[in-house]
RNA sequence: GCCGGGAUGGCGGAAUUGGUAGACGCCUGGGACUUAAAAUCCCAUGUCCUUUAUGGGCGUGUCGGUUCGAGUCCGACUCCCGGCACCA
């Protein structure tokens, strides 16, 4: 083997330093070919998971330049976030020297890993020369009206004085100090994201190189649904209510307006307040809203638990379809942020609305019932919540759903008790964090002229550095007085800064344009370089980031587009989503305490039998189970084909036998494996790739005849993206070629040379395998079924009349007795 | 709770369009070489049955269906993983 393995691998890592492998020429873009790995977050260092990330880019990066693109791949920090300002409060070291530190370590750990990128172009979410545009983003969407403030909630821990991520509340307490958790409302920054939920939604569509699962996942996040917005009247038992008071519903399923029982609000619906004075058991219903106040901010902690609610006594609804009266009821799984934060229960339909209605007693009516209605007998135990023919509905009874929808809601609009809606399930961005290692807003406030944007000349609004992280009741940057008094930029006059800073999600929105020209200090980006490089053409990350990073940096990319300043409506064309290493059923993190890092087993092995065995255990999409046992496999492997490459036999072979035959056979085996690592890489399925080298590799080390250069050629070559290393080093030191194995073009198979000659026929009997007969190619169906006929060892099997005989050409023929 | 995905030998996985289930690798067992060990090489390796064969039954999470033929398609279910808007 290889001697001083580690001090081979650095020779070929400066080398590729040396002829600039990875730096591409930007001011070329033809044949371009832009290969986005997301960046990273810093931390401390990287584990196997990470390693998996990027030697499979790494590996489709080497696999493009040796078809001959002119690759781009950068790589940088998303550097700013929660764990780094954590690690502050509880060491004491600043978010900038920790971020920094990890930075270093990572950036070490990639190259020992031979992973390659354009480091030239370098980017650092944290440093004022990249966060200075993140806040020129913010102003342009500010001026277009699309960022805006309003109230909103947090997750606030009253023993730690400071507000709380969902991640940091555990069963509705403090992960620090286990105090139960409140909620608190603040003024906060928007971004109004729903302003493109039809063209996100949309332009899915055109997205024909992405999964469907992601873009499913999209989709119902959007969650477009079509339906009504229903009137419902109010009327007090006891007495008169002055002004006619009502509450809007918006409903999917207007054919289920007769089976509506009662009216579930959300806790914080405004009619509440309203309806205060009138209400006989005031008191107990906000003893009920004081108590949902003690839960989590997160929906999947609000929808997972039992449901719970409490009747609003005194102050019925009026069903509009027919006058009925119904009660009001104030639940905790109706979201204010959705709809009109109120909705119409069909106990009978809606599986939701029927367990409360079990839980409280309030009853159930069916109005729908299922197609063809024998078939589906209504069980007790739950709703029916598909279409059908509408019953107990008076006049419309006999109606479809379909028909039902569109008559009830048409009759209600003369009424001007309803109107047809679109309803989304987006919502708008909150971006306003209570925390320091962020991008600060560039907002002031000015008791004279009211909220104002910094203007551009002024900025960055750079976050200063020195500053208290001890949690204090409020965020660090609201105690520091000399960077929150300002003077306004109109006035004159003393003026404070926003305090809080970004959702670090707009920092990763458009960071793939900042790549091109990292260093510029006129513009966030360099438009006519962007629009000859961009849209991305792979784009490679976990599938974690499905939704929300890729709807943010679509969204980002249409407002751009909308201003001109990129030619392109969509930012990435292909996306590839990697799946998760996983160890112990979990997630492999530092968080989990679960991580395993790849240095020891490098050390051991070199990093190419490394990568190798990482990318061999799945296909990339996959999660993975995380074993290392296996890597011996793939330094015996990487052994043998040196072994190979160096050994004796290789010499002119094919003046050495007269043996046709086997070389025949090696011929068309190296095609063959030409085209299916070819085909393997073009669809990420990297681990069939390495195997069928692997079987090219058995058959040449049993092949008894010498071996020509090209059969080795062709195994260096196709694993060269994958052990980039250890090819390099054959490739130059051992078959002696000049220059990098790199600037060699990717093998090319001929299909002349694939097709056999002979085809291996299945003989099935009844469907299970009877027997195997190699025949001509393309022998037809009449002659194949008289082979089989003839054959002996199936006459044991036909003892009954033959039926049919089905054949499939080159493949199988299957009896039917 | 809602949305998306997954389940194949002792283990990771393969089977691209419905057509030989288990490629490739790991582990394990046996053998060769060696004073010995390591390394290497060879053989075996889903499971059960028998008359040990060029044999047969069963077998891709569970139950049912479609088909000449199902890991692959359809229906119902179980378990696991990811996301759910302040982790990134």
């Amino acid at each position: 083997m290889i001697k001083n393995k580690r001090q081979m691998e650095k020779h070929w890592q400066d080398y590729w330093d040396k002829i600039k492998l990875f730096e591409p020429d930007l001011k070329n873009s033809e044949h371009k070919y832009y290969c986005l790995m997301m960046f990273p977050y810093p931390s401390a260092a990287l584990h196997i998971g990470h390693m998996r990330n990027y030697t499979l880019g790494d590996t489709l990066a080497r696999y493009k330049i040796m078809q001959g693109f002119n690759l781009f791949t950068p790589m940088g920090w998303d550097a700013f976030g929660l764990p780094a300002e954590n690690a502050a409060i509880k060491d004491g070291i600043h978010p900038a020297e920790s971020t920094a530190k990890n930075i270093a370590t990572m950036k070490k750990q990639l190259r020992e890993w031979g992973v390659g990128y354009a480091w030239s172009k370098e980017i650092n979410s944290s440093s004022p020369e990249y966060y200075k545009w993140t806040q020129w983003l913010f102003l342009q969407l500010y001026k277009k009206g699309l960022a805006y403030r309003k109230k909103a909630k947090v997750n606030f821990c009253p023993s730690c004085q400071t507000v709380l991520a969902n991640e940091q509340v555990i069963e509705g307490k403090c992960e620090r100090c286990s105090t139960a958790v409140v909620q608190k409302e603040l003024e906060q920054w928007f971004l109004k994201i729903t302003a493109y939920a039809e063209r996100l939604l949309e332009d899915l569509n055109t997205l024909t190189k992405w999964p469907e699962k992601v873009k499913t996942m999209q989709k119902n996040w959007i969650g477009r649904s079509e339906g009504a917005e229903v009137k419902f009247k109010l009327q007090a038992t006891s007495y008169r209510l002055q002004d006619r008071e009502s509450i809007k519903v918006f409903t999917t399923r207007p054919d289920t307006l007769f089976g509506c029982t009662y009216l579930a609000l959300s806790t914080e619906h405004q009619i509440i307040e309203k309806l205060k004075s009138k209400v006989e058991n005031s008191k107990e219903i906000e003893k009920y809203i004081e108590e949902t106040k003690k839960q989590s901010i997160s929906t999947r902690d609000i929808l997972g638990k039992e449901k719970s609610g409490v009747e609003i006594k005194g102050v019925k609804a009026i069903n509009p379809v027919n006058n009925q009266k119904i009660p009001i009821w104030v639940v905790d799984y109706v979201l204010m942020e959705y709809g009109t934060g109120a909705i119409m229960a069909v106990p009978a339909h809606d599986q939701r609305d029927f367990e409360f209605a079990k839980k409280y007693n309030l009853p159930i009516k069916k109005v729908i019932n299922p197609l063809p209605a024998t078939l589906y007998p209504l069980p007790a135990s739950q709703a029916y919540e598909g279409e059908g023919t509408l019953i107990n509905s008076e006049k419309y009874n006999g109606l479809s759903s379909q028909e039902a929808k569109e008559k009830i809601t048409a009759d209600l609009q003369k009424k001007g008790l309803a109107e047809k809606k679109v309803l989304y399930r987006l919502r708008d961005w909150l971006i306003s964090r209570q925390r320091y290692w962020g991008t600060p807003i560039p907002i002031i406030y000015c008791p004279k002229c009211g909220t104002l944007p910094l203007p551009e000349k002024d900025l960055p609004v750079v976050l200063p550095r020195d500053v208290q992280f001890k949690p204090g009741g409020e965020s660090p940057l609201k105690r520091k007085s000399n960077f929150i008094q300002t003077t306004c930029p109109k006035c004159g006059s003393l003026a404070r800064r926003e305090a809080d800073t970004m959702d670090t999600f707009i920092d990763s929105s458009w960071y793939y344009l900042r790549y091109l020209s990292p260093q510029d200090k006129k513009d966030a980006f360099n438009s006519s370089l962007v629009n000859r490089w961009l849209p991305v053409d792979q784009y490679i990350g976990g599938v974690e980031h499905a939704i929300m990073h890729l709807l943010y940096a679509r969204f980002i990319n249409k407002f751009l587009y909308d201003c001109k300043l990129v030619n392109f409506n969509e930012p990435f064309t292909s996306l590839f989503t990697q799946g998760m290493v996983i160890k112990d059923g979990l997630k492999m993190s530092k968080s989990k305490g679960n991580v395993v890092y790849p240095d020891t087993l490098i050390e051991k092995y070199g990093a190419d039998a490394v990568r190798l065995y990482i990318l061999f255990i799945a296909p990339p999409d996959k999660d993975v189970e995380w074993n290392s046992k296996g890597v011996t496999g793939m330094w015996r492997f990487l052994k043998k084909v040196e072994q190979l490459a160096a050994g004796g036999r290789l010499q002119a072979a094919s003046q050495k036998t007269k043996n046709l035959k086997p070389e025949v056979a090696l011929r068309r085996n190296i095609h063959q494996t030409i085209k299916k690592v070819t085909e393997d890489m073009e669809r990420f399925h990297f681990n069939t790739a390495i195997s069928s080298i692997m079987e090219l590799v058995n058959y040449l080390s049993r092949y008894p005849f010498p071996v020509s250069r090209y059969p080795l050629e062709v195994i260096i070559l196709l694993l060269a993206p994958f052990a980039p290393h250890f090819c390099e080093e054959i490739w130059q030191n051992v078959l002696k070629n000049k220059g990098s194995v790199f600037k060699h073009p990717w093998p090319r198979y001929e299909s002349r040379f694939i097709q056999p000659e002979k085809a291996l026929i299945i003989v099935q009997v009844n469907g299970k395998l009877r027997a195997k007969i190699e025949v001509e190619r393309d022998t037809s169906e009449k002659e194949l079924k008289e082979l089989v006929l003839k054959e002996e060892q199936l006459k044991k099997w036909l003892t009954k009349p033959i039926k049919k005989i089905v054949v499939v050409p080159n493949q199988i023929v299957n009896i039917v007795i």
